[in-house]
DNA sequence: TTTGTTTAGATGCAACTTGCACCTAGGCGC
DNA sequence: GCGCCTAGGTGCAAGTTGCATCTAAACAAA
């Protein structure tokens, strides 16, 4: 997902590695809204991205710009000038074909996270509702104090 | 959830723009082999965490014993020496009543995401399968050419 | 007794990413 | 002219990551 290539898992596997940070969640929503809408930019799409957010942290302005110029260096999406309105000129940006894949990428790679992670709350909230303490947590207490 | 405090939302409220980029979710998984094991070690840690890790990217070795500091520092867990077998000390790390809070906040944080990761997901898929191209894919195809 | 292997924890550093402050510049209302 | 909104950026300090490398104990083999 960007240009640090991901060497554990055959190529074209879509796996986490090579994402990063995760961008925390802005390039599949970009994505996502940019095939939607056919076309957007920037200030356009930092007000819609707070609606489809994946995360309740704001999308600071500056990150979804450098986030689109990532995406046009990779070639997931194209851009150019659009000056015939009133105001500044926009910067028009259009998914490629790339990046349409690479959007499929992104919602495979999302499905499976958000299927283990509800796999980990299950079980985390399972673990929660065990009765009887561990003889552990009493060391844990001593030391905590 | 780390030491960059998040000022957008109300003290307390478990949301995720301090997690910044979220450690890979390293921290949750940690903080919940933790509680079920009572104890544990940086180097027994690493060996479980790739069967319960939320991503199919590897945790690195340095990734998780930074992340056991950092834990240590914010008084999430708390650690000692244990020399009592074989081979080199060991620094055994034991949850905190602390990071048993933080352990149930990473919980509703990542039932949260799971849910509305979910969302966007089937969002995403229904839009895929809308028949008819969008006027500007068009473009997109002339604009990649 | 020297060598190598496994376990265990840690550091150094270059590269990268982030958040915040700040900047340019057009158009519009007053 | 002045301030505000739209639009798209840049600069930089601070933080984070991946990889290579290091220490050091126990133990097995040569």
């Amino acid at each position: 997902m960007t240009h640090r290539a991901c060497f554990r898992h055959p190529k074209d596997y879509p796996c986490t590695c090579a994402m990063g940070n995760l961008y925390r969640f802005v390039e599949p929503v970009v994505l996502f809204l940019l095939k939607r809408k056919g076309q957007s930019y920037g200030y356009e799409l930092s007000g819609e991205l707070a609606k489809h957010a994946l995360t309740d942290a704001a999308i600071e302005a500056a990150a979804l710009y450098r986030t689109l110029r990532q995406l046009e260096k990779n070639g997931f999406v194209c851009s150019q000038w659009d000056s015939g309105h009133s105001g500044p000129a926009r910067r028009l940006y259009i998914l490629t074909e790339l990046g349409e894949l690479h959007l499929e990428e992104w919602i495979s790679v999302l499905d499976h996270l958000s299927k283990s992670m509800a796999r980990f709350v299950l079980e985390a909230q399972l673990q929660s509702s065990q009765p009887e303490p561990h003889p552990a947590v009493v060391a844990a207490v001593a030391c905590s104090a």
